[in-house]
DNA sequence: TACGGGTTGTGGAACGTTCCAACTGCGAAT
DNA sequence: ATTCGCAGTTGGAACGTTCCACAACCCGTA
């Protein structure tokens, strides 16, 4: 079970640690001959190197730590999947770890990263407190992922919120919508610039914004649908905070009977996997998850390698994904309804 | 930014480094005064003992390697949550790699865990040869999941897929349903044990096996639904190798003019979270995905800690989810319809 | 013959811990 | 007064690499 080390393979070989130190590194260093017997002896061997001891002794250990507020989500999976796939495009590896959405928890799974002394930092989603990651900054480079930051020391990528926001509303009039009411999640990450962005292009097409508080949640977007609904006053298109309650509000206004997009245009943000299955079918912001990784992993190695020292912050933007929830606006019906009523 | 070590706690403590070493491990040995100093000391200078150097001198590391086939995949990322969890419990670490369904790299990425020196390996969905993944088990403690095998060296936790298919196929028998097709995914992980459930209760209960080749994927369940539907003789319930070919005959029967579950009833497999969606509600067999992270972590422990030596192999039941994809067979229209063939 | 320079290989120190045998006091037992 | 045991503490070896200064050798040139 003990496994071999770099001294059974030189012995095995007939030359030194060092030597087979080199072969594993640099083989076109050393003579063809040595070569061989030290890549035959390793071979028999089985032997592996100890990447443990290595690390010990570079006092680097060519891993990227992240920390993902939620595995379960499925746009943070997708996020992972790309720095993963850039950091061993760099040499580098990737060790992910998933806070549970639990700010104490996430907070030990730094401590933890830091104890294995990653060579940087990435947090995905993160709930703790900018103030708190900028400590942790001091020791190694750290890169905020998905959330906007201004911090001097920190590195961050996020996707432009407002902007994604701005084109649902831009698609949403050029179908001939005027009533577009926004469900906001708050305060909740990444919300309040989606809110903005949504009463800044309501403004520029001079149109009365409307808001409803909901939630980044399935349940959160149904109850603040239920609540426009009852309303009385039903508008021609909806904005969603994210795909979860676009969801949750599609199910609503199923229920009510009124058909999507005939009478209401749903749009939601973050083009989930789910968002693109066959009978959702949402329209709704796409953020590209894997430029969002890679450009995190970015950011490390400049630090890292280039030895940059100011802080960077790189915002990448959205894009409109147009499926089956949205449509021109059903004006005359609407029209209609509202000379009935008065 | 250079880290402080165990000889800088030392010397601003006035104490010796293995006091300061021992203060880390068994604070409850030293005596109150050197423990205080130690603390201090240690806080005052940001002290983070170095998992690196302990690794090297204990020879074992703490950290559970984590090979997963596909990280976009719902139900690996909810097994993956299960293991970190359990791993955390026990005092250990989980560091996740995805294989990117690629054969190629997923060696790769056990090539890279072993050089970490990791203390045990979960494959999880893996697609390389049992073979090669035995050699490893030669090295370290390795637990296959979700993929049943009978090997003498390697551990094992999965689903009892025959199972599974059995309830299914039970659940649409008790709605009156005769004319069940089941659409196979050929030699696929854990296809072949679907089907063989599926004809096996197909045969308990009287009725005669119907097979339609298709696939994992959506694409591969839509093209075989459309086989099915073109071949004229039109069954009252399908029984798909997973969701996401569920979601793919969903979808072309909805095309086809037909009513679920009014016209055909419709099971999965997986109960993965699309399958629980407003306008999906897939009737399905759900994974304990938790209980199988748990599960795979527990037999690495038993090697480890409890120096088990002979192969375990846990199976664990799903269970059924009803939802509203499946109802009482359509039995008099069916009957109907072939009474107008004949 | 002696010397310079290049190629190839070597031995020891270092990385930051843990582990272990051994040392020091000190009060209790003989 | 001497021995014993024990709590508290210490210094050095070990873990498996990399790195570096230097040694050994060969070849060509003065």
């Amino acid at each position: 079970m003990k496994q071999p080390t770099i001294l059974d393979v030189a012995e095995r070989a007939g030359v030194s640690k060092s030597l087979v130190s080199l072969v594993m590194r640099e083989p076109e260093r050393v003579s063809d001959a040595s070569r061989e017997a030290v890549l035959q002896a390793a071979a028999e061997l089985g032997y592996r190197p100890n990447a443990v001891a290595r690390s010990l002794v570079q006092r680097r250990t060519m891993v990227f730590g992240v920390v993902v507020s939620d595995l379960h989500n499925p746009f943070f999976a997708d996020v992972a999947d790309g720095i993963e796939e850039a950091a061993i495009q760099h040499g580098y590896r990737a060790m992910l770890s998933s806070g549970y959405l639990d700010p104490k928890r996430e907070r030990k799974a730094i401590e933890t990263m830091l104890e294995l002394r990653v060579d940087g930092l990435i947090m995905l989603g993160s709930m703790v407190k900018v103030a708190k990651i900028e400590k942790v900054a001091a020791t190694l480079p750290v890169t905020l992922l998905g959330r906007q930051t201004r911090s001097k020391v920190l590195d961050s990528v996020a996707v432009d919120d407002s902007a994604g926001a701005m084109q649902a509303i831009d698609h949403l009039v050029s179908l001939g919508h005027e009533k577009i009411v926004h469900i906001h999640a708050g305060t909740a990450s990444g919300a309040p610039r989606r809110r903005s962005g949504y009463e800044k292009a309501m403004r520029r097409h001079g149109l009365e914004p409307r808001l409803v508080k909901g939630a980044f949640t399935e349940s959160g977007g149904a109850a603040a649908m239920r609540e426009v609904l009852e309303s009385g006053d039903v508008p021609t298109a909806v904005f969603a905070p994210n795909d979860f309650a676009a969801l949750g509000a599609m199910e609503v206004i199923d229920k009510a009977g009124y058909s999507i997009p005939g009478d209401i245009s749903l749009v939601g943000y973050d083009d989930l996997t789910i968002a693109g299955l066959p009978r959702i079918a949402l329209t709704t912001i796409g953020q590209p998850s894997a430029d969002l990784g890679a450009g995190a992993v970015q950011l490390l190695l400049e630090r890292l390698e280039d030895d940059r020292a100011v802080s960077r912050h790189v915002v990448v933007p959205p894009h409109l994904v147009i499926r089956e929830t949205t449509g021109l606006a059903n004006t005359a019906a609407v029209r209609a309804m509202e000379g009935r009523e008065t």
